[in-house]
Order: structure tokens, then C-alpha cells, then sequence
DNA sequence: CCGGTTTATTTTAAGCTTAAAATATCACGG
DNA sequence: CCGTGATATTTTAAGCTTAAAATAAACCGG
């Protein structure tokens, strides 16, 4: 009975594995060529037009929607990319008086980042063409398609999040 | 007149500029988001599992769909990754034996790369185990929103491509 | 309040990535 | 066949990225 079972499952394997996942390997391979194409644009715009790296927008990105200023820490989940990756980051904005950073009033281990006036500044300026960017990027996209593409991608994100997370500890 | 198409824009503009494009850009950090959480889950399973880099799997990956191989430019055009970059990659593939290079016959500047048997030989194992990663973090989406999705993205890309590759000249 | 554990950050080593400049070869019109 | 422009690749310099180890401070149960 066990061969039996194990007969059923290899051949299941044989006939149906192969095939059975290539929508979704497909849909993953698309949905990467999206982003490199769009983060390639967007990188090449920056670059031209305020001389500034993607990470750095990135960066300034995530401050300016926290007035008070984020620690390293919080930065380094919401921006989905490692801690050690940011302390050159930011010691480089700092440097160029685009970014302050101050040790938590409460936490001695913490650095809280914030943006300075004249990182706001220029980041709003930034920010302001790179939405049209964007927008011209995905401008052969309906309303209802962007609308759509809102939903099943919200979908897909907790979907991958669950499979990627789930398994930390 | 001038004036009056003048001002009809500004407040064109004002009324709904600022908000026009908000759906874009929160579809493009959707992406963006869905692309990192998958990326760095396959990056982290191809390490523990495999101890392979994902640029080294993605560029065996390339390799595995032409037998009679690729030079260099068609490779970084495939991979959309700049030409210089896969200079020491494939340098270090060849080190390990998994990539074979050489001269095109007919013409003496192009390299062309290929697998070596162990190369493709590892690449299936990894691939077939890859597929499944996908699959399960996708799980969560049913067949018709998997077709769904690769239809809009399709239309996603072909705007992109339109808009950054537009520009090149 | 003390010792073990967790959390925040930095450091380190290796590798990836890009843009731009340099080099080498090819193609082709005159 | 020769120069001119295009194409293929490598080199260079700077910066990004990660994982893992090291450091430091906070927390917490006994």
C-alpha cells in the first residue's frame, strides 16, 4: 500500500509538476522585468536630472513621510534592505547636510535620521517630477487596469510575505 | 487668448496634478514591493540551499535557454544588467567550472558563453527547486488572478519599455 | 541587582552594480 | 584599402548590498 501511494505520487509528480507551476514562474519572471525596467528609468532620470542615487531617493522617500524622524532600525524594515546597509547611507547624507541623525532621547543604543530643511527641499523637488515619471511609464494602463493591478498585487504581497516571513524564527 | 489657455492650464494643474498620478506611484511601490519580498526570499533559499548568488542563478538560468550559447552583449541585454557587470561574473563561473567562453568564430571582439555540463547539471537541480519556491509564494493567488496578472503586467511592460527605451537616441 | 537574552547599530569581507572611459575589432563607403 | 563610425568587451572608480560577527545598551526574570 505504501508503494502503492508512492507509485501514485511520482507519477502525479511526472504528469502534472513539471507543468503545474510555470504560470506562476512566468508571472514572477514578469513582474521583475517590470521593476528592473522601471527602477532603470527612474535611476537614469535621477542620475540626469538631480545628479542623486536611487538609494538616496529611497531613503529620503521613507523621512519625509515621518516628520519626527525614524531610527535605523524602522528605516532598514520599511525600505526592505539590510541594517548595515544604511549606515554608510545615511553617513553620507549627513555629510551633505541633507539628513540629521541624533541618538533616541529614551535609548541610548537608537539613532534617530530625520530629514534637514534643505534635504525636505530638494527631496519634494525630486519627488514632484519623479511621480510624473512614473506616471508617463505607466501611462498605457486605464484607470480600472491600474485599479486591478492595485488589487491582485496586494494579494500577491501578502501572499509572498506570509511564504518569506513565516519562516524567520 | 495666450493668457487664457495659460491660465486654464494653471488650473488644470492645480486642481488635478497633485492628485492625478497618486494611483501610479502607489502601484509602482506595490511592485516594487512585491519584487524585493520575492527576491530576497529566493536570494536567501538559493544561499542556504545551494550557496549560489542569485545573479549567478540568473545568469545560468539565461544560459540554460540557448544551448548554443551567448555573447556577453546579448546576455546584458537579456538580463538587463550593464555590460561591465558581467565581466567578473562570468569570470568567476568560469573559475568554477560551471560556464565555458569562447571567441566567436566569426567575429574576434564577441565572447561567447555557454554551461558547462556540471553547469546545467547544477542549474536543473536549483531550477526545479527554484520553481517551487515561486510557487508557493504566489500560492495564495488563484489560477484566473495568476492569468490576470500576467495580462496586465504585460501591458505594464510594454508601457515601460515604450517610455524608457523611447528616450535612448 | 545580576546574569542571560534581546535589540540597535557598526564593522567586515565579499560580491554586485553602474556609468564612463579605454581598447579592440568590424563594417562599409568612397 | 583606408578612414570613419559602429559594435563588443574590459577597465575603472564609486557606490550599493548582503550576511555574519562584533559591540553596546536595554530588558527582564529570579
Amino acid at each position: 500500500m505504501n508503494e502503492h501511494v508512492l507509485l501514485l505520487d511520482a507519477e502525479t509528480k511526472a504528469a502534472e509538476q513539471p507543468q503545474d507551476h510555470r504560470d506562476e514562474l512566468r508571472l514572477w519572471l514578469r513582474l521583475l522585468t517590470c521593476t528592473t525596467l522601471i527602477e532603470g528609468g527612474v535611476r537614469k532620470r535621477l542620475r540626469e536630472r538631480f545628479d542623486v542615487t536611487l538609494p538616496r531617493f529611497d531613503l529620503m522617500a521613507q523621512l519625509d513621510k515621518s516628520p519626527d524622524g525614524l531610527t535605523l532600525s524602522e528605516l532598514s524594515r520599511r525600505m526592505m534592505v539590510s541594517n548595515g546597509n544604511l549606515t554608510a547611507l545615511v553617513e553620507r547624507l549627513v555629510a551633505s547636510c541633507h539628513l540629521d541623525r541624533r541618538t533616541a532621547e529614551n535609548d541610548r543604543r537608537a539613532q534617530v535620521i530625520s530629514l534637514t530643511n534643505l534635504g525636505r527641499a530638494e527631496f519634494r523637488a525630486m519627488a514632484a517630477e519623479h511621480e510624473m515619471w512614473i506616471a508617463e511609464m505607466l501611462g498605457d494602463l486605464s484607470r480600472s487596469e491600474v485599479t486591478e493591478l492595485l488589487r491582485l498585487l496586494a494579494k500577491a504581497k501578502a501572499s509572498a510575505r506570509q511564504a518569506v516571513q513565516g519562516e524567520r524564527p
